[in-house]
DNA sequence: GTAGAACGGAATCTTACGTTCCCGTACACT
DNA sequence: AGTGTACGGGAACGTAAGATTCCGTTCTAC
């Protein structure tokens, strides 16, 4: 298969994927930016889906769903009980699926099966933590709905390129990570610290 | 001092705090927002300020020079090593200067004036990180800036109203700190955590 | 009374962005 | 080779949001 056809097939990967990177960094983004950032013309994107709303919601349950396989994952570890919930920290703020579902939320109006994937979500996440807290390995005043404000927490750190982003988030949630563990501990911190010049880069050129 | 004159003093203020709490909850509010929440006219702001930058700008130095000032409150302060940086720590958080100076960066060109405190601002919280770390009550492999994007990521928490969302971040605070702390220790969590309630509204709701 | 400071808020002007439209192109089938 | 057709590029259109300006009004001070 060549030609046309895979030309098209190839968009159609092509234009998830920047449709992806470009509302994750900003949310408020133009289509007509993810048009560019996909190598492709709008029409491209209209062919495929009716509206920027319509692109938005198959965005969002596609990272809904991401979030949901790498949960149950998590679930079918029987490894060492905090290994394993550590694991699905990590694979949670790796996804990165919290930006988008998260920032997209209430900008449209949800779908029914996102509704669904919703409630699976937020059930076999309960199922994670509840398995953690009864290893006695996580501790117990810590609810599955606090370790959902710590993902948006970790997800908010913007800073440098993607890279250096993705590494910043993990030494922040093995930070958090340090307390919520039984018996608390301090375990050392991935990756450098930001640099001044980073934090300080912020003032200069426009971030979002 | 009544009549116009009166109206106008307190105007002054009505305007810096609705301007306060708007671009707090929304850095990119129109600032016709600010008007209504202040209760008077468009005119009123323009009179004042040439322009929405400058206020932004006025805004952003403020918040900076308040962060400044609870820094040095706490450098002040020579009770118990921990209590004092967990006292700063729990004042810049209810400052709430980050949302406003962070998110408006980039988005004017700074004045000298803010440059200035800018640095000042870094070499009081250095003062202060170094003197915790001295003491040998804060784990020394976290650097200033770590403890700036931790400030960061706690502001990025925005749930339910002013007071919910203060209650919550000091919850936050209090968990991070755990594992900030030589030695490391679970304390209790401050605040309820939050309900499903909570979480899920936010997918029918506009939020920002 | 009257000049003028302060306002309130409508009108104006610009920009940004979602969506639509028109047209060229290249494959598929004859 | 010839042509119908799906696909995609990107300019054009229509609209909405929002910063700034302008004008008429009100209240104070003298």
């Amino acid at each position: 298969m060549s030609g046309r056809k895979a030309q098209a097939a190839r968009n159609d990967e092509l234009i998830l994927q920047a449709a992806r990177a470009v509302f994750t960094a900003d949310p408020g983004a133009p289509i007509a930016a993810v048009a560019e950032k996909a190598g492709v013309g709008i029409s491209a994107l209209y062919r495929r889906y009716p509206s920027k709303e319509a692109l938005l919601q198959k965005l969002c349950g596609d990272g809904l769903k991401l979030y949901i396989e790498v949960t149950e994952r998590a679930l079918a570890d029987d490894g060492d009980p905090w290994e394993a919930f550590a694991g699905y920290l990590r694979g949670i703020v790796d996804a990165d699926t919290n930006s988008l579902t998260i920032k997209l939320a209430g900008t449209f109006t949800p779908t029914e099966e996102l509704g669904r994937d919703a409630v699976r979500a937020s059930v076999v996440a309960t199922d994670v933590h509840h398995r953690a807290v009864e290893a006695g390995v996580l501790r117990p005043d810590v609810t599955v709905a606090d370790i959902a404000l710590l993902f948006e927490q970790i997800a908010s750190i913007k800073l440098g390129g993607e890279e250096r982003t993705v590494q910043l988030r993990h030494r922040y949630l093995t930070l958090v990570m340090d307390s919520l563990r039984v018996p608390p501990a301090h375990r050392d911190l991935p990756g450098p610290p930001p640099e001044d010049e980073e934090l300080s880069a912020r003032w200069w050129a426009p971030q979002a």
